[in-house]
Order: structure tokens, then C-alpha cells, then sequence
RNA sequence: GGGCGGUUAGCUCAGCGGUAGAGCACUACGUUGACAUCGUAGUGGCCACUGGUUCGAUCCCAGUACCGCCCACCA
């Protein structure tokens, strides 16, 4: 059956696809060969929220595009597929949808119910997911899929695996080794989905807003000299005041003040340091402290600080041992818990006159006036700012009034409100207003573990392309902060750390109280007492049963921890607890357990910490968690540490920088050698693809339309290193035609038989024709640009010396040379080499275009396998036959020029010509001889004859080492001829004056390479040589008249 | 405020010491033994600006302007 005129991409590539996938094409070591090394890429896992975007299919195609490269060339390859449970985005997808169907509410569902339906939708969205990759002809080891919390609690059927045990033995591993600890500290809170979030997940984005000034007044009716000088020193302004101005952009906070804060240094405030403040609104009196923070230069130089509200308020707070209120709850609302206002303003100023207290305790009182109490944060805002207004404590300009109507003017005081852009923190997925709010929270402590990550970029032993990701990741690692790695989710990785009573030592009441309240972070006290808890001398020597308190353990399952429970119970008192009891608890309720015990009805409660780890956290152990770590399976042993990671720049830290300290500090091993970060696709104007905008584009559209093919050679086109990508679908429809050219190439040779008779063509054939002996030069010529490109990740570099070479060479130059050779005595040999061209076509562009070449390789032939295990070439310079390559230069060079005179004088293109040698050395006609049916057919030329010199009324058409002419007297376009001359011969002037000109100079003599000055006057002499042609053509155009 | 990158043909981008290339778009011609998802020929560039290094700079260096991106606590 002939082949059709097109590819049929639709219909071919799901049948392909099956093929591949039910062939395991891309199973784990498939067409490996002896002695090749190893090859591996863990697939960047996508989130299950939903369907693959253009980003995806791009950082895909890369990655398949190394690895079908790697597998031909017989290394032993794996590419490791699987998705991503993406905790909160996950979460937040499943309850939207939920919504859309009416379908209860999380809370209502209660946490085991909505668990199941997560996992419905991850299941879903895996299969969309699966579903893309392979439509866009991913060869993936299909066999091995991994999911970031496969094998957790509560997976439905089929999810087993044993990523959730690698993640939770990682914790339980950095527990124990002191790199991961629980603390109540200033996190960034997201209101919205009732979470912290790690400081990466918060985009701070520049916003209008406004700057209240509020003056606080010195308690007792105190005034002081308030005296500002210029920079000599001269008193600018003097005047006496009862009050301190501040300045706030969110004058909500102002309720949970601790201190007002000026800087040492200023001496406006100097004297009044030290005393105390009215908290306007509130009945408490605040000290103004003395701190490095406040820039004296800024606004009145003197700040309100809230500890619990704001990071650098928080420093501030601890520096100066300044309580820290907290204002609002989960929901970013007015708190309206706890005791009543007055009762907690009472406690607040007992505390503030020194009486005794614990964090806990603070964290507790609830200092929010009754009147804001439950309000949102922004109405609580407005009402304080009306409310300060009021009682007259804002900062007032005067304003000249003129009445429109009597004309008369009047003063009237205004508040002070500066409008100014602030950078404001919002949740990256959430969209709302981020809340600093102390908590507690679990952390790694990532200062502990960066610097192996750091030194394996520094030592080259992980390289990052471009080699600007490494600054990038030199600037955020050098400046870690702590990894805040709990959510209070409840999709994700349970935190495996239990909380259970148990009997406290003497002594250890009152100071040891772990949990909620604690003095010390969980981390330290459990270090503490794992080193020290069973040395009685360390802690007085005597159990006491009078009193239980709250330990923490952590441990990879419920029956760990119990055992772990148990050994401190039997250490401590002689005999395992009676009654160990998990019980649910939130962490709200924990005060409860913590007062309700001792031995409520015997029985001994345990709970475990309801958060959930981090995505990241997990996802940062991919490398070794898809590998079957912690057990050392044979795979983990051959493809770690992988040999590529292919993903965007924008997760440099999220996730490459992670994965990096955590292998590195889990198994002491770099995750990858390379890390290849490319761009963000954007559509064809650089717009950031987003829904609201409607200019996203679907991948899969793109593959119905222009076939996989296409998507992934525009891909590879355009992933050139650094920027953003710009996504046109013209171009992808320029590579969908690219594809139809080469299928019509063969097309062709199949018209001519070409695949007959040449079932193997492994080898390249040693033909005699010029022509053949060429493309076999440039076949290899190809091959080895590829391999030079690929091997530098430059897949634009390979994409265009294959578009080159297949179009421009074999499809524009070989096929048409073969035609006039099919009909001569190298007909045979013509077939062989085409069909062996042909052959490395499909070869070479298959990493690429895998189904349109797959789908070729069987139609042209018998084939022992399928193209996706076709043997890599490894040929090279050896295939070049320089002398054919110039020969061919010289032909193409001539057919060219014929062509462009043709044209340009207008000659009709049906219109044969008979071509005039006027000189011709032996080499030219050497090559005219062996290739004069070639250059007749292109450049339609019926004869050459020899003659004397060119007649009148004739185009001159100059070669190396001859010169032509074709009359045409009576019809060439004798204007038309005279001005391409003309043109040609100004183009020529100019080089060679350039030319002349450098080589005039001694200098350029003296300092350039040799080669250089060498090439130079070959230019020289060939440029004016054809200069001279050109003169002579003009003159005798000029007798023409 | 700090860091990184960019500025080359109408558009999207390569190139990166010897005075410029591709694809698309555009123009003209074209049913030549595969291909109109095509062919042939062409038009189109003070390589952002200003200095410097060099025999020679789009390329290296410094500065300027503009544009991106990332990071950052100025209340």
C-alpha cells in the first residue's frame, strides 16, 4: 500500500503509543548494552490537581528527548514517572470542587472522609496526568509510577508503595539526629486555609496602601522637650509634648503593642526612654525601649512593636524580652476566646509589673477589647482607626478650608494619612493577605545541613545549566532560614510524633512541662531527656508519682511510639502503663488532656500530632524514595545518584535546593550531577498563560491539531538556556510541516524503490557518486552535531541541526540530485545510500519526533525492532569525504548562482538555457563532467558548450576556477540584468575594501593569527577575482546599450 | 534596597573577537518525476546608547537608558 501524502498523527500516534507502552519500550534497562553506564531522570512528580500545562509538556519533552537518547545509544536507562499529592493545592482543588457539587464541607466530612475524597481526586487527576504524558509520547517506565504518599494510612487499594515509609523514616532519621524541632515562633500564617506556609509560599506583592499616624501619651501626664536639629546640630524645631508619634500601616496591631521603640542614638527621645506610654484604646501602659531597630530617619523614628504580628517586631519582642500578644485566630479574625477583656488587660498589667509567667500563658490572654472582639482583621481596622480619630490621638495637619458657597474660610484639623505603595505578603495559593502569628510549629534546621549542599555546587560535583542557577542558589542557601515544614492540613504526610503522658521525675514538674506551654522546644527537652532521663543522678535521683507530664515521641508508627512510651514508663516506675489509649486530639484540645490527667478512669492517653509535613518535604526525597529507599534495592544501587534533573527555574528552592540537603543528608549523596533549569513557557507576546487572561493553551489541543511531534520539536526549538519561552503556535505548525517533509521525502524514495532490495542498511554503502559520497558526509557531520549538542543540553542547537540538515540538505539538495541519478548507471547505489540516509533521518530526529519516525521505520522496511530501540550511530568525521564535499559545494555553489541570475533577469523558470564555458580549469570541469546531469536538471540548463569568450546580450555566472555565460540576447531583462551586476559587484567592493583595508595595515599583519591574515588574502584574491568577472559581464552589457 | 538576566531583520530568537544568521511574516515567480503542511528567488539590520581595551568589537571591559525575573523587614 502506498504511502499517504500526510502523517496521520492522530491515528498513528495512539496506536504507537500503545505499542510502546505495551512493549515496555521504556521499561528500566530496556536495550541497555554491556559496558554502557547508567542513565536516570526522575520525572519533577506534577501536582494531582488537575491536568499537565504547556510548562509540563515542554520540561517533558526535554527529559524524554535525553532519555530516548541515552536508551539508543544502549545505556542503561530509567525514566521514573509519577505525581506529586501537593498538599495544600491538592486540598484546596478537592474542596473547591466539592463546592461545585454541593457536596459537604471538610469540617462537616470530618478528616477520614475527606481523606477518601482526596484520594478521589487524585486518582482522577493521575489518570489525566498519565493520560498527557503519554500522549506526548513520554517514555516512561510505566511500571514503576510512584506517588509521593503512596503506602500512606488510609490509601484505598492499588495505592500501595513505600514512599510515605522513606518519608517518615527521613523524619523520624533528622529527629534523631537534632535537625528537625518543634518551637513556637513567628510563621507566616494563611488565613485562608487556616495553615502556616513556609516563607517561599508567600509572594510579597507591592500595593497601595496607607501609613496612620497615632500619637501614644506619656502615662501620668509627663511632657518632655521634644527637639529636633539638622546635621550641625542647630535646633530646627522645639516643642513641648506629652505624646510619642508613631506610624503604622496596620493600625489594627496596635491593640497587641508591648513597647514603642525608638533607636538608641536618637536624641528627640532621649529623655524619655525608659518611661511608659498609654496604649490608646487599651488600658495598659507600655515602656518606650531603646532598640537598633528603628531608622530615626524614617517616619517619626519611633515604632510601635507587636511581637506576635510582625517579624521584625518579633525580633524586637525577644531582644527586649517584651511580651508578645496575640490578636487573632486561625481565620485572621479578632480573637474572641479566653477570658473576658478586663479580666485579661488585668493579668496583662500584673505581667507587665514583672508578676511571673510562662509563653503559654501569654499566648493565651487575649488583650483584643471587647468591642473589636470577632471582628475581621480589616474591619477591626477601620474601627480602630474611627476610634482613634475620636478620642483625638491621630496625628493632625491643619487644613484651610474655603466654604464654596459663603466663601468664607476656616482651619480644620485632619488626620494624617500618607498613601504609599507597601509590599504586602500573600499566600501563593490562597491569594490572601499572609498573617506573621506565632505558633508552634515543626522545623528543619536547615543552617545544620546546607553546607554539604552548598559545597557539592561549589566543587562542581552538581552542576547547574546555566550556570546563572548557581548564583541563585549560592544567594538563597547562604542565607537559610529555618524550614517550617508542619501544616495545618489535613491531605499530606501525618507528622509521626506522638504526645503521651508519662510519669514526671522529681523536679521536672513546673520546668518540664512539654507541649503546648513548653519553655523549651520539644526538640531539645526530648534530647534532652533521652540523654539524660534515666540517669537519676542528673535529675535528683528520685521518681516522683505524684505528678505525669507530656513527652514527646517520635517514631515511625503508633506501636513505635508505644513501646517507646512504655520503656520510659517502665524506666521510670517499674512497670509498663496499664492502659495506653490513642486518642484524637486537636491541638486546641491538648490543654485539656494536659489538665484533665492524671489517670483519668487508668487510662494513660497518647495522641499524635494532627499536622501534616510540608509537600516539599517529601518531594524532596523523590530521588531516593522512587528508588525504594530505605532498602537498598538493586535499582537504588545502579540509577542513584540520578544522572539529570530537567525542571523549571522557579522551583530552584522549592524543590531542587531541598532535595539537595536532604539527600545529602539522609544518604550523604549528591540527588543528581546535573540540574538543567530552564524558563517559564509564556504564550507567543511573553504573557504569562493564567485562566483569567484566556490565553492559556491546552497541550493536548496543540497535539490534536499539530500532532506530538510538532509540540516537541517546537519544544526542543525553543529551549535555548535562560528567559522566558514564548509559545507560538505558527512555529509548532512550521515543525508540523517539518515532519511532513520528511515523510514525503520517503514518500518519495519508496516511488522510487529505493527500499528495495536494501532490508539492511546498518552500514553506510560506499558508493561512487559524488553526490552520495556527500551525504554520507553530511549524515555524519549531523550525527555529530547532535550528540555535541544534546551532550550540552543545548536541545536547540540539535532541534536546529537537524531541521538543517534534513531539509536543507536531504530533502532540498539529496532528493532532488537523486532524481537524475535513479535514471543513470548509479541508480542502485543511489537507492542504497538514500535508503541508508533515510534511515539515520529517522534515527537521529526519533528523540524528537518519535511517533512520525517510529511510525517510518516500520513502513520503510523490515526491522528487527522497533525505532525506539534502534541502535544510536556512533559514526563520524570518518564518513567525510572532503574531496566530495567540495566538489558538491562547487555544484550547488553554481546551481545557485544560475538560479539567482535566472531569476533576477527574469528568465521564464519552464525555460531550458544553453550555458557557455568561457574558462574552466580542470577541476571545474572535473566536476562539471561527474555531476552535469545534477547541475543540467537544477539550474535547467540544456547544454554547455566551450567557447572563446562570452558573446553580447549574455548573463556571466562565475564559478571557482570557471566562468559561464548563458546568451540570452532578445530575452533577458537587459535593466534587470544590468542593476543585479551592479548590485552583486557593490556587494563584492565592499568586502574587498574591508579586505584590502585590514590587510593594508602592518599591525593587522603583525598581530592577527596567521590563519587569519592567510584567509584574508584568499578572500582577497577570490573576491576581486570574481569582481573582475563581473566588470567584464557589465561591459559587455554596456555595448548591448 | 540587593541579586540575576536581557536589549541583534516587522515578530520570535540564534551567534559572541575578523563589519551578521535562522524560522515565521512580507514580495515576486512557480502545477519542474516526494511534499502547496511545497518549490525558486528576493526585500529587510548604524547588532540599545556612551566611552575604553584591541590591528580589528555585535561579541571583551566600564558606565547610561529601558525591559524582565528573583530576593528583601523600613514601621
Amino acid at each position: 500500500m502506498p504511502m499517504e501524502k500526510t502523517f496521520n498523527a492522530a491515528e498513528a500516534e495512539a496506536r504507537i503509543s500503545a505499542q510502546w507502552i505495551e512493549g515496555k519500550a521504556g521499561r528500566a534497562g530496556a536495550h541497555a548494552k554491556p559496558g554502557r553506564p547508567a542513565f536516570s531522570i526522575m520525572i519533577p512528580p506534577p501536582n494531582v490537581t488537575g491536568s499537565l500545562h504547556m510548562g509540563h509538556a515542554f520540561n517533558n519533552t526535554l527529559q524524554d528527548i535525553l532519555v530516548r537518547w541515552h536508551r539508543m545509544q544502549g545505556d542503561d536507562t530509567l525514566w521514573q514517572p509519577g505525581t506529586d499529592h501537593a498538599g495544600i493545592a491538592t486540598q484546596m482543588v478537592t474542596e473547591r470542587e466539592m463546592a461545585l457539587h454541593q457536596e459537604p464541607t471538610r469540617r462537616e466530612m470530618g478528616r477520614e472522609k475527606f481523606l477518601e475524597r482526596v484520594w478521589q481526586q487524585k486518582v482522577k487527576s493521575r489518570g489525566t496526568i498519565i493520560g498527557q504524558l503519554q500522549r506526548l509520547g513520554a517514555s516512561c517506565d510505566w511500571d514503576r509510577e510512584a506517588f509521593t504518599m503512596s503506602g500512606a494510612p488510609g490509601a484505598p487499594a492499588g495505592e500501595a508503595g513505600n514512599f510515605h515509609d522513606a518519608v517518615i523514616k527521613v523524619f523520624v532519621d533528622m529527629y534523631n539526629k537534632g535537625l528537625i524541632y518543634r518551637g513556637k515562633r513567628l510563621v507566616n500564617w494563611d488565613p485562608h486555609f487556616e495553615t502556616a506556609i513556609s516563607d517561599l509560599e508567600v509572594e510579597n506583592i507591592e500595593v497601595a496602601g496607607h501609613m496612620w499616624h497615632f500619637k501614644y501619651e506619656l502615662a501620668g501626664g509627663e511632657t518632655y522637650d521634644y527637639v529636633e536639629k539638622d546635621e550641625d546640630g542647630n535646633v530646627t524645631f522645639r516643642e513641648k509634648r506629652n505624646y510619642i508619634s508613631i506610624a503604622t500601616t496596620r493600625p489594627e496591631t496596635m491593640l497587641g503593642d508591648g513597647a514603642v521603640a525608638v533607636h538608641p542614638s536618637d536624641t528627640r527621645y532621649a529623655p524619655i526612654v525608659g518611661k511608659m506610654v498609654k496604649l490608646p484604646l487599651c488600658d495598659r501602659l507600655i515602656p518606650i525601649i531603646a532598640d537598633e531597630y528603628p531608622d530615626p530617619n524614617f517616619g517619626s523614628g519611633a515604632v510601635k512593636i507587636t511581637g506576635a504580628h510582625d517579624f521584625n517586631d518579633y525580633a524586637v519582642a525577644k531582644r527586649n524580652n517584651l511580651p508578645c500578644y496575640r490578636l487573632m485566630d486561625t481565620r485572621g479574625r479578632m480573637r474572641d476566646d479566653g477570658a473576658a477583656y478586663e479580666v485579661a488587660v488585668a493579668r496583662a498589667r500584673e505581667i507587665a509589673a514583672g508578676s511571673p509567667t510562662t509563653e503559654s500563658e501569654v499566648d493565651s490572654l487575649n488583650l483584643v477589647p471587647t468591642k473589636y472582639r470577632g471582628m475581621d482583621r480589616f474591619e477591626a481596622r477601620k474601627a480602630v482607626i474611627a476610634d482613634i480619630n475620636a478620642i483625638g490621638l491621630a496625628v493632625t495637619v491643619m487644613i484651610r478650608e474655603t466654604d464654596p458657597e459663603t466663601g468664607s474660610e476656616h482651619l480644620r484639623l485632619e488626620p494624617v494619612v500618607e498613601s504609599k505603595p507597601i509590599m504586602q505578603p500573600f499566600g501563593d495559593r490562597s491569594k490572601v493577605v499572609i498573617e506573621p502569628m506565632l505558633t508552634d510549629q515543626w522545623f528543619v534546621d536547615t543552617a545544620k545541613i546546607v553546607e554539604p549542599a552548598l559545597e557539592a555546587v561549589r566543587t562542581g560535583r552538581v552542576k547547574i545549566i546555566p550556570e546563572s542557577g548557581e548564583k541563585t542558589y549560592y544567594h538563597w542557601l547562604e542565607n537559610i532560614e529555618p524550614w517550617c515544614i508542619s501544616r495545618q492540613l489535613w491531605w499530606g504526610h501525618q507528622i509521626p510524633v506522638w504526645t503521651a503522658m508519662v510519669p514526671s521525675l522529681k523536679g521536672e514538674v513546673g520546668s518540664w512541662r512539654i507541649g503546648v506551654g513548653s519553655e523549651i522546644p520539644l526538640g531539645e527537652a526530648a534530647q534532652f531527656l533521652r540523654e539524660n532521663a534515666y540517669d537519676e543522678k542528673a535529675l535528683g535521683g528520685q521518681l516522683t508519682r505524684a505528678g505525669l507530664l507530656t513527652m514527646q515521641f517520635c517514631a515511625a508508627s503508633a506501636e513505635d511510639a508505644q513501646k517507646q512510651i512504655a520503656k520510659v514508663w517502665i524506666d521510670r516506675t517499674g512497670a509498663a502503663p496499664s492502659n495506653l489509649v490513642e486518642v484524637n486530639a486537636e491541638p486546641s484540645e491538648w490543654p485539656q488532656f494536659l489538665h484533665d490527667t492524671p489517670n483519668k478512669g487508668g487510662d494513660i492517653p497518647f495522641w499524635r500530632d494532627p499536622d501534616v509535613l510540608d509537600t516539599w518535604f517529601s518531594s524532596g526525597l523523590w530521588p531516593i524514595g522512587t528508588l525504594g529507599w530505605p532498602e537498598q534495592t538493586p535499582e537504588l544501587e545502579k540509577y542513584f545518584p540520578t544522572s539529570v534533573l530537567v525542571t523549571g527555574q522557579d522551583i530552584l528552592f522549592f524543590w531542587v535546593a531541598r532535595m539537595m540537603m536532604m539527600q545529602l543528608a539522609v544518604v550523604e549523596d549528591i540527588p543528581f550531577h546535573t540540574v538543567y533549569l530552564h524558563g517559564l513557557v509564556r504564550d507567543a507576546k511573553g504573557k504569562k498563560m493564567s485562566k483569567s487572561l484566556g490565553n492559556v493553551i491546552d497541550p493536548l489541543e496543540i497535539i490534536d491539531e499539530y500532532g506530538a511531534d510538532a509540540l516537541r520539536f517546537a519544544n526542543a526549538a525553543m529551549a535555548s538556556l535562560g528567559g522566558v519561552l514564548k509559545l507560538d503556535t505558527q512555529r509548532i505548525a512550521g515543525y508540523r510541516n517539518f515532519g511532513t517533509k520528511l515523510w514525503n521525502a520517503c514518500r518519495f524514495a519508496e516511488m522510487n524503490g529505493v527500499w528495495e532490495g536494501h532490508a539492511t542498511r546498518a552500514a553506510p554503502p560506499s558508493p561512487q557518486a559524488t553526490a552520495n559520497k556527500w551525504i554520507i558526509g553530511e549524515t555524519a557531520k549531523a550525527r555529530v552535531e547532535v550528540d555535541a549538542a544534546l551532550a550540552d543540553f543545548r536541545f536547540d542547537q540539535a532541534a536546529d541541526a537537524l531541521y538543517k540538515f534534513v531539509w536543507g540538505k536531504v530533502c532540498d539538495w539529496y532528493v532532488e540530485f537523486a532524481k537524475p541519478l535513479f535514471d543513470g548507471d548509479q541508480a542502485d547505489e543511489t537507492r542504497a545510500t538514500m535508503a541508508w540516509v533515510l534511515d539515520q533521518c529517522m534515527i537521529l530526529l526519533h528523540p524528537f519526533t518519535p511517533f512520525i519516525t517510529e511510525e517510518l521505520w516500520a513502513t520503510t522496511g523490515t526491522r528487527a525492532g522497533m525505532l525506539v530501540h534502534a541502535d544510536w550511530p556512533t559514526y563520524g568525521t570518518e564518513l567525510i569525504d572532503t574531496e566530495a564535499d567540495r566538489e558538491m559545494t562547487w555544484v550547488t555553489g553554481l546551481i545557485d548562482e544560475i538560479r539567482s541570475a535566472r531569476a533576477q533577469v527574469h528568465v521564464p523558470v519552464g525555460l531550458k538555457l544553453d550555458m557557455l564555458a568561457t574558462a574552466m580549469d580542470a577541476q571545474a570541469r572535473a566536476a562539471w563532467t561527474r555531476n552535469e546531469a545534477l547541475i543540467k536538471r537544477l539550474a535547467r540548463v540544456e547544454s554547455l558548450t566551450d567557447a572563446s569568450s562570452a558573446p553580447k546580450g549574455a548573463i556571466a555566472i562565475a564559478a571557482e576556477g570557471a566562468s559561464f555565460a548563458i546568451p540570452l540576447e532578445g530575452i533577458i531583462d537587459i535593466g534587470a540584468e544590468k542593476a543585479r551586476l551592479q548590485k552583486a559587484l557593490e556587494k563584492l567592493e565592499k568586502e574587498i575594501s574591508g579586505l584590502s583595508g585590514r590587510l593594508s595595515n602592518p599591525k593587522f599583519i603583525e598581530s592577527a593569527k596567521e590563519e587569519v591574515v592567510d584567509e584574508a588574502r584568499a578572500n582577497l584574491e577570490a573576491r576581486s577575482d570574481e569582481a573582475a568577472k563581473v566588470r567584464a559581464a557589465m561591459a559587455r552589457l554596456a555595448e548591448l546599450g
